[in-house]
DNA sequence: TATGAATGAGTTTTCATTCAT
DNA sequence: CATGAATGAAAACTCATTCAT
């Protein structure tokens, strides 16, 4: 029996430090001092565990995504109209969206994304990655269901995507002028009327 | 006799300078000197136009943003069906950003969008809503035309805004993945799917 | 007969606004610019006049002294006791370093003091071996006509400037713990009482 | 075990380049890179055990005060007529005052006197409460044995503290006008032909 | 006299990261 | 595993002053 691997506990504490500072400020204006401080390790501990500051947001960011991918690909197991479990899935993102993400995480995410590093690019393809192969399993499945319009899969899901990135984006940049909440739901309907060719969303 | 002002030239001159460098590296990793020695000027003389290398960015996204403004509100003017003046402008913006666009340029834009600069924050959101207004009041006329479905404007903007800046984001985080012509023109179609009703467009 | 000359009305405005602007800022945090502006005249213009921003802090500080000056030379012609008319001057000084000095301008007055610049240095030297020239003045007087003890008048004259200037000095290092009247008043008895061998003043 | 705590070594040699410089130029003149570079130590390691500039000089200022508050705490305790203890000190202030202290270190000190920052501002002053404190008690010894003349005690203070600096700023500012130890000296001695009412102090 | 656009040297400080202990 | 002192490159910007009109 290993004793028990107190790694797992130090990156959850760094990282819980970082979701913390990230979300008060924007990446550039976080030190690496006030990471080290909030995790209440030492320098040389935090740079044990993770090799930069741009690693860290990367394992924030990673974390913060695994949850949502999680309840894609159990979506993808469920029985049922697909349409439901699509808006359930787009309820799940609007109710995350704003109870964990802050503005200064969410603009975090996009540095990243914009991100030179490739290290960081990979994970953040990843991500991207396993997003795109949900979203389009599901939308698959409507399309072989015959619950929407034959639109080519992918691009479907590109768009899909970029809606949801593009509001979270307008959202950070102009956080009064675009209520989050109401347009992703609106976006939701928007694009569930073009995949279904209904109006809106026949709720009962 | 005063000495002819050459105030509009020298603008151009380091915001073409500008637009060059922006254009080649991300903007963190643009020097002032960049800037400085590109423009042919000295230091003084940058900084006697604009106050700030983020100043001399905003006043350059302001100057790309203008001709598509430009293109935006002839087109309100034009008679004829929405959907097609609709298109045009996807059209215009899909070749436009490929063309005149880089990566870094659009990476800066994000950032400028993200700024905590309380004066480039107004500056964006001038130009956000400059496009605001312009595709909601076309979006509105294709609704009393009848050629929509009677979609919430503003909610139906926010959409199309989105779906934009979204696609540009995607390409700009994985260049590769994100086809940027093809998902832009998908998205157009799927868009005007969404508000007629119709599968897409019967293009032939 | 000449055309009005515009010079002295032109430095005296110049005057004005450095005396204006110093007397806000400290002499570093004071920028031509600044000064410029508050003058109404042009860059070149002020530059036509004065050579230097040190040179128009020190011309304002000649031309703050000149009253003193004059005054202190007029004190030397009247006849009476020495020691009324150096008391009427500590009176003076009293006075007037409340009513016109800031703190900042006393603070600027120490850096001219301090400058390195040689006709600066100047500048401050005469004004200072005038202040000097008519105080020795009086007191040997006071010496000739048994006033006062016979203490070596060059030391004394140091003595009390020193004791002026270091009374001004830590006023402005510390204004509140060093009441400028007070300290002031009681420095002129202190210095009295050792002239003259008397307690204090026998006022009558 | 710990590695030996080097902070204090390493604070002594900053002051000690610091000391150097200073001496040799005014503050303005003076680079952070020549202290470091005098100092043996880099940048990063000198910003870490003082935060500014500015901080080093008035730790050092600090520095220098520390031995004189020392003998003047020793001459509180120590018995005997206070005149002479008084005249102790101006001596060894006087002695000291050019052996130690360079026209520049004066200076500086001056501007530290001088500087708005709030913590240069509260050394300071407690360094002139320190000197104000200890003298102040010397004088009410005096007065409470009968040496001296009851002036107040507070004032006379002020007016001694005054003569110092003010001598000091004399000579920084026309060393060659001032003669700095015989200035003080008889300002010394001024002082004391005040305090007690005799005409100096019968040296012989 | 007056203008004001242009100059450009020059400096403090930050901060992610390392590595000897 | 952990420490924290030490590194040092790197960059935006200021501002007194000039000089062609």
């Amino acid at each position: 029996m290993p004793k028990p691997d107190v790694s797992d506990q130090r990156k959850a504490q760094i990282l819980a430090a970082a979701r913390d500072v990230f979300g008060r400020r924007p990446y550039e204006a976080v030190t690496m001092r006030e990471i080290i401080a909030q995790s209440g390790l030492s320098t040389g501990a935090v740079y044990w565990y993770f090799p930069s500051k741009e690693a860290i947001l990367t394992a924030l960011l990673e974390d913060m995504a695994a949850a949502n991918l999680a309840m894609l690909e159990r979506l993808q197991q469920e029985p049922g109209p697909v349409v439901a479990r699509l808006r359930a899935f787009f309820d799940h993102m609007a109710s995350q969206a704003q109870a964990v993400s802050s503005l200064y995480l969410t603009g975090a995410k996009y540095r990243a994304m914009l991100s030179t590093d490739p290290d960081t690019h990979a994970v953040m393809e990843r991500i991207g990655a396993a997003y795109r192969a949900g979203l389009q399993a599901l939308i698959e499945e409507g399309i072989a269901r015959g619950e929407f319009r034959p639109f080519a899969p992918a691009a479907v899901t590109t768009a899909l995507l970029a809606l949801y990135e593009g509001i979270m984006l307008l959202w950070v940049a102009a956080p009064t002028t675009v209520p989050l909440q109401e347009s992703l739901q609106t976006a939701a309907q928007f694009v569930l009327a073009a995949l279904t060719g209904n109006e809106g969303v026949s709720e009962g």
